[in-house]
DNA sequence: CTCCAGGACAAGC
DNA sequence: GCTTGTCATGGA
């Protein structure tokens, strides 16, 4: 039998119902968290979030010196390339006056562009913030998603935009900015409980689908 | 000790 | 155009 994505999607949702995403405070601090996150455990950018004290505002990270804002974001990893990336993108930021509104007047496709214009954010960043904050829907592809959708028997695409492209065709008329927001949140939740790099797909919800669970029959 | 986590980018071929 | 090295911490 074949499965579909929309399948897929629902099969995750029915075994974990809404995961209310992305978890942060505010918008901004939504946006910042995206960029903490890059190859990073959630974990460590709580502590690195949690450092910074809440609430996080432009003006805040602003204030502080690049060094400065490292040494707070120590734990999420990499704390010198995205005190860097973390400074330039408030500054984007701020010509719209930090303000989340003015920013979504633009084009979902344009804004996208001016995002992956900006040093730092690549597109999983990119369609991270414009599912979450932006409300315009993308699919997020992540390292998540390819290894769930190899392993249930898709023929994946290797490249993020094709990859996406061929899940937001398969959606169809499903397609929309709330499917976008919870399947990547599923995706996420279903592989930190069941799908890294060594399974446990016992109680997975997708089990039956997956190589891993079929061969250990 | 080794491996990896909600990537992006530049250099090298 | 695709592959590889770099950036780094903390938890399992």
């Amino acid at each position: 039998m074949k499965i579909t994505v929309i399948d897929v999607y629902q099969r995750l949702y029915n075994a974990f119902g809404p995961q209310a995403w992305w978890p942060a405070n505010n918008n901004y601090e939504m946006l910042i968290g995206a960029i903490l996150t890059q190859n990073t455990n959630w974990q460590n950018v709580e502590k690195a979030l949690a450092n910074l004290k809440h609430p996080i505002t432009p003006a805040k990270i602003l204030s502080l010196s690049q060094e400065d804002l490292a040494s707070l974001i120590r734990p999420s990893g990499y704390h010198n390339q995205k005190a860097q990336r973390i400074l330039q993108f408030t500054h984007w930021f701020m010509q719209y006056d930090g303000d989340i509104e003015q920013i979504k007047q633009i084009n979902g496709v344009q804004l996208r562009a001016i995002l992956l214009s900006l040093k730092g954010i690549g597109p999983e960043t990119a369609d991270c913030m414009l599912v979450y904050a932006f409300d315009k829907p993308f699919f997020i592809i992540d390292t998540y998603t390819g290894r769930l959708f190899e392993r249930i028997g898709f023929a994946v695409a290797k490249q993020y935009a094709a990859f996406q492209l061929q899940i937001e065709l398969a959606l169809g008329q499903a397609f929309s900015l709330t499917i976008c927001n919870e399947f990547h949140a599923l995706i996420i939740r279903q592989g930190k409980d069941y799908c890294k790099a060594t399974p446990s797909c016992q109680n997975c919800p997708l089990n039956q689908l997956c190589h891993y669970y079929q061969y250990r029959q």
